[in-house]
Parts: structure tokens; sequence; C-alpha cells
DNA sequence: AAGGCTATCAACCGCATTCGT
DNA sequence: CACGAATGCGGTTGATAGCCT
């Protein structure tokens, strides 16, 4: 017996999501939480299947997804954890607050893969590649490997590339430093103006400074045109305030506990 | 300026796992 | 325990911006 398909697909809108879909899907989970993804398109007025708008929100929506490039320290950290645990994206995201599993594994393809490349190391294995091969054996037999430890925790010798050197330090540094966060209590307030902006006082009609908000954090390929111009002046106002408050922050990570609240509350009433 | 190429990332697909009955 | 539904996860694809020639 075949497996039954996740969606019924007839009729499903596919590809990338509009500005009103996001709104609708934002909206919906601010009022309602998330219970079930299957019955969320539906009952938000989407005609997307649940799993799309699981990912969306995930990767996008989150009121904490940060958002931006991944710093050094980031990139240290991801290259040790994927030397630990493999293509586990979730696991190693979990690591990291605010950042999706696809965000990172984008990264290691098309980043970090070919920075490990440079270095001589095989992204897969982490082992140097077949070139360095002798270099390797040269750095195991001075580690004095435990077998289950990976090359880049052995690569503790001075034949260590100096970028992995330094990696433990980044690491243990990363989690009292970061780049992207440790944001002042006015920018904190600024943002919790904006996610009051976003999501209290959206109308039907006020795409545009949502889509300004898409346009200041969404990479240019997914972005659409602007109907900014056709927008209510105080729509614009208001968009000018979200893209004001937004653009030099370019993170939500202050705003961790309103998703607290928004997965424990609903209409109202704690679950 | 135009066309080709590359890099990036959002989104999709299908399998795996978890959960409820 | 078995089964089906729901969700999670990882691999892959496709669109497009930007770079290069």
């Amino acid at each position: 017996m075949g497996r039954q398909p996740c969606c019924d697909k007839v009729g499903l809108k596919r590809g990338p999501w509009t500005i009103e879909e996001d709104h609708r899907l934002m909206s919906f989970i601010m009022n309602n939480g998330i219970h079930c993804w299957r019955t969320i398109p539906k009952l938000a007025g989407l005609l997307r299947c649940g799993k799309s708008c699981r990912l969306r929100w995930i990767n996008y929506l989150r009121p904490d997804v940060k958002r931006g490039g991944f710093t050094d320290a980031e990139e240290d950290q991801i290259i040790q954890l994927h030397s630990r645990l493999g293509n586990r994206w979730s696991k190693i995201a979990s690591h990291f607050p605010g950042r999706t599993d696809n965000e990172i594994k984008n990264h290691w393809n098309t980043r970090i893969k070919k920075k490990l490349k440079l270095l001589g190391l095989d992204p897969v294995t982490h082992q140097p590649t077949q070139e360095d091969e002798n270099n390797a054996k040269e750095i195991v037999n001075d580690a004095d490997m435990d077998p289950n430890s990976t090359t880049e925790e052995s690569l503790c010798s001075d034949d260590k590339p100096a970028a992995l050197e330094a990696d433990q330090h980044k690491v243990e540094a990363f989690s009292m430093e970061d780049d992207m966060g440790l944001m002042t209590f006015e920018e904190t307030a600024d943002l919790l103006e904006n996610f009051k902006l976003l999501s209290g006082s959206f109308g039907e009609d006020q795409e545009g400074s949502w889509r300004n908000h898409q346009e200041t954090n969404t990479p240019v390929s997914q972005r659409s045109s602007s109907s900014a111009e056709d927008s209510h002046p105080l729509q614009q106002r208001q968009q000018q305030q979200w893209v004001d408050g937004a653009e030099p922050l370019m993170s939500w990570d202050g705003l961790d506990y309103l998703e607290q609240e928004l997965f424990f509350w609903e209409n109202g009433q704690l679950l």
C-alpha cells in the first residue's frame, strides 16, 4: 500500500510565500497558537499544506528567528558539532538559539564545505583529504588519538592549521559573546515596538509594511516588487517605523519571551 | 551592455520517527 | 502490538542576484 500524501495537493499553492500569506499565517498563529499544522492552513485561509506552513513559520516567521550572516565563532562551532554529529542539522541547530536547521544546512553546503576544503579537510569525514594524507598521518600520530575523537578534536598539535587551532578558544568565547545579540535595552524596546506594529496593528491592507520588513530581511532572490507607495499614509508611517526600527537590528533575538508567550497562551488563556 | 556562470537560500519532496487509538 | 496520522528531518531543487568575461 502506497504512502498517503501528507496533504491533498490539488489546488494548493506552491513556491515563494507572498506577504499576504505570511501575514495570514503569522496572525493566525499569534491569535491561536500552534496545535495541528495540518489544520492551520485551512483555518488561516491559506492554500498551502501544513508542512509548508510549518516550514515557513520555523524558518522565517518565528519571532526569534535569527537572520543574517554567521559569525566566525558560529561557523567554528558548526564545524565542531558536525564533526561529532554529522549531518544531523536539527541537533546542530539546537545549539544555536534562533538559527534554523535549514539555514545551518545551507550555510554548511555553500560556505563551510569550501572553507574546510581550503583547509585540506574532507567536509564529510573531517579527515585530511587525499593530498594531505601524509600530513594527516603525522598529525594523528602526534595527537595520540582517542578512537572516538574526531580529527579536529585531535588537531591540537602545532601542525593544526591556524584557523582550526583557534576554534576551541572561539567556541568557548562564543558562549559569552554573540556578535548579533547583546542588544541594549533601547534596542530591545525598539524591537518590541516593531513586533507590536507587525503583529498587533496589522490590517488586511498593510501589505506595505510587511513587505518592507521582508525586503529588509529577505534575500533579494525572494523579493517581489514593492507596492509601498500604494499604501495609506498611516501605513506608510508604520512601515517606515518598522524599517527604521528593524533594519539596524536584523535580529529578533530580543523577542524570545514573546515566542514563549505565543506557545503557552491561547485566546488569553494559559494552556 | 549582454550573456553565461556561480553562489545563495527558500521551499519542496519523500523517508523516518513519534504519537494516538 | 499494529496501524494510520501527524510531524520532523535531511537531501535536493529552483529562482535569482551578482559577478565575470
